[in-house]
DNA sequence: GTCTATATAGGGATAGAC
DNA sequence: GTCTATCCCTATATAGAC
């Protein structure tokens, strides 16, 4: 790997295991065997890194979000789903531990980060509305928007809450899991009895 | 007013105001225009003064968890309710924009803040339940546990979901009532006929 | 591309006079 | 209780040699 990848690769890392804040440009240059200055060389800034970073999980969490292909009918497919976003969301979880001090300092990242919101609400709608279509689930049209924007709020907001509320060493692979089976439950009132099965099963064979 | 409680209440202002990464004692001291050397007669340190507010807040927020005078049967109770609980967390808002960080930082800060989550969650329930036994509501022991779970990450997170969604200059006041409008909307499904109407009127009423 | 050395700036905190 | 002066430390970032 060059230099310059493996500089995003390593901010990345220490980020998400000690948060943006506590981690200096010496600390990344530090963990990776290079001077500070070589760094420097790569990156006019801390907040340069942290925007290259950004690009790449824009790019991902993007990529699931358009997601067309499959039909959301089935609890499984939503399951996956729910998967692949929260998945996305650990992969760069600094961003969302620390989402209000960097919006606050980086203009752009808060304009691109507002887009992405508004994008993960609308396909919650869509796919609730998807739903309600094919008779998957039953409520009222502002029912349905009520829960797309509870659904955006949740997996915005689900890794922090769990942070707060769970012991640290609290497995991060079952945190994920919770949040998968903390949105289903919302939507659980919904379902038609069958659905509610499939989803009671799920959620032994997951959690 | 005394320096000792100007001081603090001046730390408060501005960490809301600026976010509490972003303000010094030094600005704390200036803002008071007192000097530094003062200011740290009163306080060893910057988190000693972030833990005296922490007190703070914490008084107050349990002493509206613990409410059990008033009986939350009505929409009315309910909405007088969730306005309390907004209000202090608006008071203390800089506690939950940057909850995470300082948790982190701070350990009795982060037990106690658990504390008062799991004091949040359980007062949820408690309601929940009373309305369900007094036929307010209609909904089984699952769905009940979680809806009171979802109020509580609600309540936490909905400030800084606010600020992540919408322009900065949107009006404080009306971030509040939207955030308890999104709560109630979450219980509205399970309401009776008649509460719904009670809700409705409610929310053109505040919105 | 990479290093060493260093500039620059700011924040937390203390000493000692008044 | 309050001030001035200052120390110490750490973080971002740059200059210039190799």
């Amino acid at each position: 790997m060059k230099t310059k990848e493996k500089i995003i690769h390593t901010a990345l890392r220490l980020f998400n295991e000690e948060g943006e804040p506590n981690v200096t440009t010496n600390h990344i240059a530090d963990e990776m065997d290079i001077s500070p200055g070589n760094l420097y060389y790569h990156y006019r800034s801390k907040d340069d890194i942290i925007w290259q970073i950004f690009l790449n999980y824009e790019k991902k969490i993007k990529h699931v979000l358009s997601q067309q292909n499959v039909n959301y009918t089935s609890m499984e497919d939503m399951w996956l789903y729910l998967h692949m976003v929260f998945e996305v969301i650990a992969e760069y979880r600094f961003l969302y531990r620390n989402l209000i001090q960097l919006m606050n300092r980086m203009d752009f990242l808060k304009r691109h980060f507002r887009h992405i919101l508004a994008l993960k609400s609308q396909t919650a709608l869509n796919i609730m509305q998807h739903l309600a279509q094919q008779g998957a689930i039953k409520a009222d049209e502002q029912t349905i928007a009520s829960l797309a924007d509870q659904i955006a709020l949740t997996t915005t907001f689900w890794l922090n809450y769990s942070i707060a509320i769970y012991d640290d060493n609290f497995d991060e692979e079952k945190k994920l899991s919770h949040g998968i089976f903390h949105v289903m439950r919302m939507v659980a009132p919904f379902l038609t009895e069958r659905d509610k099965e499939v989803l009671d099963d799920l959620s032994t064979q997951y959690l």
